[in-house]
DNA sequence: TAGATTGTTAATCGATTAACAATC
DNA sequence: TAGATTGTTAATCGATTAACAATC
């Protein structure tokens, strides 16, 4: 429960935050200064400082954050202190790729389902887990109580299949497909498309 | 050549409009107007306007913008339009994703090149491309004379390659090992890491 | 104590939006 | 022509930075 609204920019960059706080305590750190965290991170001092101070005072005048005790709160902050399920609409190269990623244990992830529609696909293992089929969708979501999807279908199926999730329940999406998805507010949905990174830097080539 | 400097956030949304267009020649689509573009894509109709006035006139008052012509001057200014070598470093589950990808085609780019450390992936065929060793990075981006990078490695080589591949000739790298990297300033990075993505969702839910 | 660093305020900087004359 | 929409300016809004008292 944020003491006031926190701008969307400010969340954004407490994952990295995050992320920086379990590489220094993996390398025994035990404090790190906003100022030694900027630069590690290519983020000024003073912006670590006040997008932490929205949350309350973390550090200690003189001496800097202990990097233990500030991975817990931001653990708290982001919700990521429990395990959330997660289901992966779309079994193809890059959603295989994500049914096996080790990176999301221990981060707050488990991709607990997998959805296809393809017959030759349906029923197969992958890791642990077995292709469901996608026409079972909304029940499964349900039944499960899943709030996160990550779409790795084809451009043309991505919004009908967000339409679905949304409609078992889900309230976060990470789409991969190469399409803007039109979803009702209190849904959020983040992008990520290779092209889209690329082009953005070759502007400057 | 810009007019004059143009902010990255602007650079950033260009391949957004440049995606949509894309699917409006699909549609067969003409004639499209800043306050439809807007709409499709959840941005104002103000934003787009401005963001194109950076570069120039591209629309007829009254009517909007011709659709194949404004794709042709956003292909143009982001130097999509002949397309680029990119070396893949790293070909585990996400790098074969990334090798196989259809996208890139028509979009500027090509992956020509996959390097790995694994004497057991070495010389073996992804796809029409061999492996080759990444201790031949340096010389092979070079020779080939390669701009871009996609790394795939785990977050611990991340950095040495990099560093490696900058030293090549290398300048734009799209990074998905989780880790911030350091690198000079003539040379953009953009990052994806689903954790970071999902992170940045839950704690809205 | 002296040095270092936080948390916060105010100033600066930059991005978005609203509005509208120009004009197709 | 009348209606629609651009390109651009000025106003607004929001984010970043600089500075420093507080204090460990």
């Amino acid at each position: 429960m944020p003491a006031r609204q926190v701008p969307d920019i400010v969340i954004g960059r407490l994952p990295v935050y995050l992320r920086m706080l379990t590489h220094l305590m993996a390398e025994n750190k035990l404090v790190v200064s906003s100022k030694e965290l900027g630069q590690r991170l290519n983020i000024s001092a003073a912006q670590i400082r006040k997008d932490l101070s929205y949350f309350g005072g973390f550090g200690k005048q003189g001496a800097g954050y202990n990097v233990a005790s500030l991975h817990a709160e931001l653990s708290r902050i982001l919700k990521v202190e429990e395990i959330r399920s997660v289901v992966l609409i779309g079994v193809g190269d890059l959603g295989r790729a994500l049914a096996h990623y080790g990176g999301f244990a221990n981060e707050g992830f488990q991709v607990t389902t997998l959805l296809d529609n393809d017959p030759n696909k349906i029923g197969t293992q992958i890791g642990h887990l077995t292709v469901e089929d996608v026409r079972e969708l909304e029940p499964i979501i349900r039944e499960r109580g899943i709030q996160i999807a990550v779409i790795t279908t084809p451009a043309h199926a991505a919004q009908g299949i967000a339409d679905a999730c949304i409609r078992a329940g889900v309230r976060a999406i990470l789409n991969y497909a190469p399409i803007t998805l039109q979803v009702p507010e209190h849904v959020r949905v983040q992008y990520t498309d290779p092209v889209m990174h690329l082009q953005r830097m070759t502007y400057y080539l």
